[in-house]
DNA sequence: GAGCATAATGGCACCGGGTGCCAAATGGAA
DNA sequence: TTCCATTTGGCACCCGGTGCCATTATGCTC
């Protein structure tokens, strides 16, 4: 598997030549499954978020905006405790590993898109309207601030510090 | 200069072979003193910082911090008029070219220790705590929010926007 | 101004990610 | 088996980025 590689040589040492030999395929080949290096750690994040929106569909109308996003988020990120350490690492690389950092704003934005559709719909605004949008880009910021926070800290539940973000957020950081 | 290449070329069909050209130097120079050709963009940003930390450093204290933010943010923003269509030329770029996009993610890295740093001072917290990060992170958030409608809309105030924006964010986004 | 040390320059070869092209392999359906 | 469509992957190529090294300014001392 690609992750072997990347635990053991490193992301940016790992080539794909070497992730393609590994899955017995040829360079070509595997950029035909993958965009490019960085999505091998990716994988299938875009129908995940098919999940989110339903997530979102499901709120009550009259549960604050903030309250919704919250929780879906939250849950959104909830995985199950075996497959923890996984992510874990995946997260590390995804978080740590400038250029995956770097390429990972772009999935973002898909996430984003998500987010500002359901805050546009609940303030009866476009999404593309800066409330909306404003709304996305905060809950992603905090996210992804509870992440980092859950991986510098051990024995943290990822859930519990989405949670404590989010609500901040929500709280617009008062008592500073 | 490279900026015009960029406009009329597009940022991914100017390379780095035709900057150093048009600058009159040896493709291995235009390394030395960028480290990238995303780089050329975002030119001195670091030691911009250094304002940004100055401005903070003279809030008053009883100052509530989102307030503090928003109005640091707000004034770092602030660009002479004539500089205007350079300034909305750049960012156009920054936030529009997938791959500036996502290179400048390490760039905003900087500006959210800004933030980060002076948030925990206020707090009493250490940089790298929870909400400290997590109103960087926000702030950032909403900044490029901002941005992007800035550019999206003609005939706004940047200045104007960010502080909307901001102000959303200190709200919690409440009335959503 | 001559001589010298130091830094700046840029050519060259190389690496690695990513793509277009095309021929060969694969795998059904008939 | 034959035929067609799809998948595969080799090959050459482009481009960003780097290490190495010879050459060329630059600036200082005498």
């Amino acid at each position: 598997m690609a992750f072997e590689l990347f635990e053991r040589e490193g992301f940016d040492a790992t080539t794909v030549d070497a992730i393609a030999k590994s899955a017995g395929i040829g360079r070509r080949t595997f950029f035909r499954y993958f965009e490019s290096k960085n999505d091998v750690v990716w994988g299938s994040f875009t129908e995940q978020l098919d999940h989110m929106r339903e997530r979102f569909a499901q709120r009550p109308a009259d549960e604050p905006l903030m309250e919704s996003v919250r929780a879906v988020v939250v849950e959104f990120n909830r995985v199950d405790p075996a497959e923890v350490p996984k992510h874990r690492r995946r997260m590390e690389l995804i978080l740590r590993v400038p250029a995956l950092q770097a390429h990972s704003t772009l999935r973002y934005g898909d996430w984003r898109a998500v987010v500002a559709e359901y805050a546009a719909h609940r303030l009866g605004e476009q999404p593309s309207a800066l409330r909306p949008q404003a709304i996305a880009y905060a809950a992603l910021g905090v996210s992804l601030a509870a992440y980092e926070h859950w991986l510098a800290e051990s024995g943290l539940q990822l859930c519990d510090v989405l949670d404590e973000a989010l609500s901040e957020l929500a709280r617009g950081f008062v008592l500073g």
